[in-house]
DNA sequence: AGCAGCGTCCGGCCGC
DNA sequence: TGCGGCCGGACGCTG
């Protein structure tokens, strides 16, 4: 599942091809026209399909960045401004190519939802196995309220102390620290994969108490975070379960995960065990861990 | 007002 | 082999 480092992998490898070219058509599955049509907010979120298909008609794609998970693409028409939001969710993958048998992969190919043809010919594709990825076109990023409210990027200079700020809060210190890192107005990006290794490293128990671990310990599990987004990143992403690169290319980081998917610690070899925590999944070592 | 808890968006995959 | 249940980012709704 992609978290900030894959994330951050797609941009990069996607914005050189994507920058510059002027969508001609859009076309979107038959699956999603479906869903919407019954309701569903079906990956094309805020809008109607037809809207969504008219508005982005002669786009030029001006910019591609990455935002905390979100791969944000500014857009202009005219003399107007736009910005295309788009989430990978668990499962959603770009593919830039000139024919979709090119998109190798057949889960993938299976599975495409949304194809920009660009006036040039080529496709920019988002292809989503489960469907819990987003696109949300908005004029400004404003107009969708819960993007401001995330964290400043791990990376920024100020991302330390917000953390701290909002870990300290009242209605944090009762809270697992997991779901506190893996809040992303608490601390952008980290999904569950790398709050995980964090905890692992710090030899953290994820359900600990946030109040129960010192100012001190926290910038250090804070720091820790930012070490192995940056580490992720470096290594191209953990390529697990449907997570894909631009044209399905993988990543390293899922051989260098300690804890992650583990049955057994590579510390001590104590059998793993798991919890869920807010919803999800937590694998941690009961000998390690405190 | 703010928040906890749950439903929603799904198909791959696992275990029986 | 067939099938029920599990899994999960992030938002929206409800109480």
């Amino acid at each position: 599942m992609p978290e900030l480092p894959e994330v951050e992998g797609v941009v990069r490898a996607f914005a050189p091809e994507a920058i510059g070219r002027t969508v001609s058509d859009i076309t979107v599955s038959d699956i999603v026209i479906e869903s919407k049509a019954q309701g569903r907010e079906a990956i094309i979120k805020g809008m109607s399909t037809a809207d969504f298909i008219q508005q982005m008609k002669k786009m030029t794609i001006v910019n591609v960045t990455r935002r905390s998970k979100y791969i944000y693409m500014n857009l202009q028409k005219g003399n107007n401004d736009y910005l295309l939001v788009s989430h990978l969710g668990m499962s959603g993958a770009w593919f830039v190519v000139n024919s979709i048998d090119e998109v190798s992969e057949l889960k993938f190919r299976r599975h495409i939802h949304v194809i920009f043809t660009m006036e040039d010919g080529g496709l920019l594709v988002y292809s989503d196995i489960r469907r819990f990825g987003e696109l949300r076109l908005l004029n400004v990023e404003a107009d969708h309220p819960p993007l401001l409210k995330m964290a400043p990027e791990p990376f920024d200079e100020i991302a330390h102390s917000h953390f701290l700020d909002l870990a300290q809060l009242p209605k944090y210190a009762e809270k697992p620290i997991k779901e506190v890192i893996m809040d992303g107005q608490v601390i952008s990006g980290c999904g569950n994969i790398y709050a995980t290794e964090a905890l692992f490293k710090m030899k953290i128990h994820p359900t600990r108490k946030a109040r129960r671990i010192s100012l001190k310990r926290k910038t250090e599990l804070f720091y820790v975070i930012v070490d192995i987004l940056q580490e992720s990143i470096d290594a191209g992403g953990s390529t697990i379960s449907d997570y894909r690169n631009i044209n399905g290319e993988s990543g390293g980081m899922q051989n260098r995960l300690k804890m992650y998917g583990r049955k057994v610690c590579l510390n001590c070899e104590t059998d793993t065990k798991s919890v869920r925590i807010a919803g999800r999944t937590s694998v941690y070592c009961p000998k390690c861990q405190r």
